[in-house]
DNA sequence: TATAGAACCTATAGTTACTACAGGTTCAAG
DNA sequence: CTTGAACCTGTAGTAACTATAGGTTCTATA
């Protein structure tokens, strides 16, 4: 089934959007991704706004969107009625957490940066790193 | 049993360690944490070192190592010949992934603050967030 | 010493976002 | 019509805990 009349299977819809079987599969099981028609053997049968959809997700998880932030987004497509400022508010939100985990790495980075640089590489029981750690 | 000779009950060493009852028990679950003895009636006694263990390992945590470093890092603390170059070369890895991450995350940032500010707040079909979704 | 209730016990399930089986069925090409 | 690739369902595993249920033990007070 390659793409008769626009329909697809759903390797070859795994293949267009580059989302695993098992995950397209996981998607539609927690019903982030609408159940498509079957075949009369019970394969399932996607069509051109399955791609968009699921095109839609991955793009959010690539972004680092929940699957919960993009449950919402997509209410909000669904909808209609979507205001922009509504999208923009997840968004904003979204990046708040952002930019809380790069400030919150950086400082890690920083402590872990010093205590290495402590460290020279000597057969001594007295190792900076685990001093560091043991407090 | 608050403090009589040294022995610690698993509340206790919760206060003190700022570590939940349930993770410490979890900790000896997954065997990273070794069984303290026990009451006649089977409630855990702990002592001295069960802490200097605890707070290493939640330091650890607190650093972002994985519960598998700091079982390696503890194999090396507790083989006694560890060389500080490799509980530096764990430290190092870790540090790579940390900086690898923050890069992300840069990168991320800057995508959402554009496509965010784009957006204008209105009740229009258009908005720039979700079109950047749909690609 | 009796007893109330705080603290403890075990075992299991839930969290997030998938991934990896096992064991069976359907489809399409030759 | 046969073969084997692709599909199906259902379950379990991943990381690092957290939460709940239902039962037992410990300790402080009357």
């Amino acid at each position: 089934m390659r793409n008769r009349e626009n329909k697809l299977s759903i390797g070859v819809l795994s293949d267009l959007t580059h989302c695993k079987i098992e995950t397209i599969r996981y998607y539609e099981k927690i019903a982030i991704f609408p159940k498509p028609p079957r075949t009369e053997g019970g394969h399932r049968i996607y069509s051109e706004n399955h791609i968009k959809r699921l095109v839609f997700i991955r793009r959010g998880r690539d972004l680092g969107f929940s699957l919960e932030e993009i449950r919402a987004l997509l209410r909000l497509v669904d909808g209609g009625d979507n205001t922009c400022s509504q999208v923009q508010e997840i968004t904003l939100h979204h990046l708040g957490n952002i930019r809380h985990k790069i400030v919150d790495l950086k400082k890690l980075e920083k402590i872990l940066a010093k205590i290495s640089s402590q460290c020279e590489g000597e057969i001594v029981p007295e190792c900076p790193i685990l001093d560091a750690l043991f407090e």
